[in-house]
Order: structure tokens, then C-alpha cells, then sequence
DNA sequence: TCGTTAATTAACATATTAGTTAATTAACTA
DNA sequence: TAGTTAATTAACTAATATGTTAATTAACGA
């Protein structure tokens, strides 16, 4: 068994778990509901497993009414992975601002005082 | 062949995976360097392998520098996560906030983070 | 040149994932 | 009650992931 950032990150690696969590961030749907964009695609049964994946990782909550089974998103599991990312924020802002700022050097039509490449070691 | 998110979420969905990127956010680091703190857990060739998965999902760039390839955090794809993320940041914080304000109804002193599961980081 | 270190490749075992079809459960409705 | 709809379970297949050990490549340094 895993450990659960893992079990999340797993299924959010999957193109259709991610476009039903879309869904449901529009608002709780059934499982029918979230089929039908895939129905073309594949199987009920496949559905029915996505939505299992999902809810193993804890991104999904899926309750009872009827013969239906609502689902919704559940926050926890995301706002896990968005702490998880919080500790690179810095690094990919950085490179960002750097491509800002090398930005800002070449469209003034001022010569590019390039220095690219230290040597290390 | 899989879509160049899915297989950034894959790669991230690995503990071992997941510390490499951690140790690279502290500087850029060897093979040999990335695989010290696992080599009791594991073999020389499963850290390649985890390393490979880094670079095809695009997290990690290996280069040569004589025997040693050193290896760097790509923002680029840390980033693309994070734009992903993004979509969803007013529904997990929102979700935040209300808990905030629950538990400022209810014990202002203390501010715990409540988990079903016991999420391992 | 020889031995050592750094890292990868090859070949293989095993587990997990993602899908299938067929059967089943459960609740509604005419 | 019989038929229909919603969803799951069972049994199976194929592909991929993760690890192993043994062998190999490449560069350094005494």
C-alpha cells in the first residue's frame, strides 16, 4: 500500500480522472453524469473504476441516493498536493521572474549582455 | 504514449521520486548523489530507472560532466502542475476558510488540520 | 596500464493498472 | 409484477511499473 500523496498524485495522472474532477468542480454529478463524456471511449465498468481511483485517493466522496450515486469533490486531498507544491513555489516563481527579466533585456532594442554559462567545479 | 501532464503527475507519485526533486530544490546533485540516502532500500539501477522517469516527465535534466551527470530541477514542469492546480485554488480555499471559521466558532485557540486518513508526507 | 568509481544496460520476475464482456444488485415506474 | 435504469462485481487480458542481479561502458588516477 502506498502512502497517500502518492495514492494522489497517482490518480491525477489520468487524463480522464482529472476531466471528472473538472466536472465536479462545476457541481456534484452521478456517476452517470460523469460517464457520459467517455461513454464513446470506453465501458461503464471502466467508469466505474476511474471513479474508485479517485475516491481511494480521497479527491472524491460518493454517497447514496436512490439508485444514483452523487459524487463530490473533496477539498483535502487537493489543497494535500497543493501544500505539497507550496515548497517549490519559490523555485518555479524564480525562473519565471527570470524569464521576465530576460524578457526586459532583449525587447528594449538594447544589445543583450548575455553571461549564460558558469563553469563549475 | 501518454498526455505530458499524466506523466508528470505518474513520475510525481513516488516517494523516492518525490525526495530526489526535494534534494535537487537544494542545488543541483549527481547520480550518486541522489541515490546516497536510498542505496539501503534499493539498487544503484532502480535509482537510474526512477531518475529516468524524472527526465522523460520532464522534471529533472541529467547532463555529463566527465563520469558524473549531474542533474537539475526543471521549473517548467513544476510549473505546469501548478497552473493545473490553479483552477482549483478558490475551491480548496475555500474549503480552508470555512473550516477557519468553524473552528474560530468552536475552539479559537487551536487550529488543527482534521484528515481521514492518515496522510504520510 | 590496472584498478576503482560512476552510471547504464540487459534480462528477468512480479505487481499493478486499465480496459474488456457478462452477470448481478438495487431501485424506480408503467 | 415485469421491465428499465443505475451502478457494481466477477473474471479475465494486456500493458506498464518497479524492482532484482549480472554485465558493460566510460572516465579518472596512481
Amino acid at each position: 500500500m502506498q502512502d497517500s500523496l502518492s495514492q494522489t498524485f497517482s490518480a491525477l495522472a489520468d487524463p480522464t480522472r482529472r476531466a471528472m474532477l473538472a466536472r465536479l468542480s462545476q457541481g456534484d454529478a452521478n456517476v452517470s453524469d460523469l460517464a457520459k463524456p467517455f461513454l464513446n471511449e470506453m465501458s461503464l465498468p471502466a467508469i466505474t473504476k476511474h471513479i474508485q481511483v479517485l475516491e481511494r485517493a480521497g479527491l472524491v466522496t460518493k454517497t447514496r441516493d436512490a439508485q444514483y450515486r452523487p459524487c463530490k469533490l473533496n477539498k483535502d486531498a487537493l489543497r494535500d498536493v497543493a501544500d505539497w507544491m507550496e515548497q517549490y513555489r519559490a523555485f518555479w516563481e524564480a525562473s519565471f521572474d527570470r524569464l521576465e527579466a530576460y524578457l526586459k533585456t532583449v525587447a528594449p532594442k538594447k544589445k543583450p549582455r548575455g553571461k549564460k554559462n558558469v563553469r563549475k567545479k
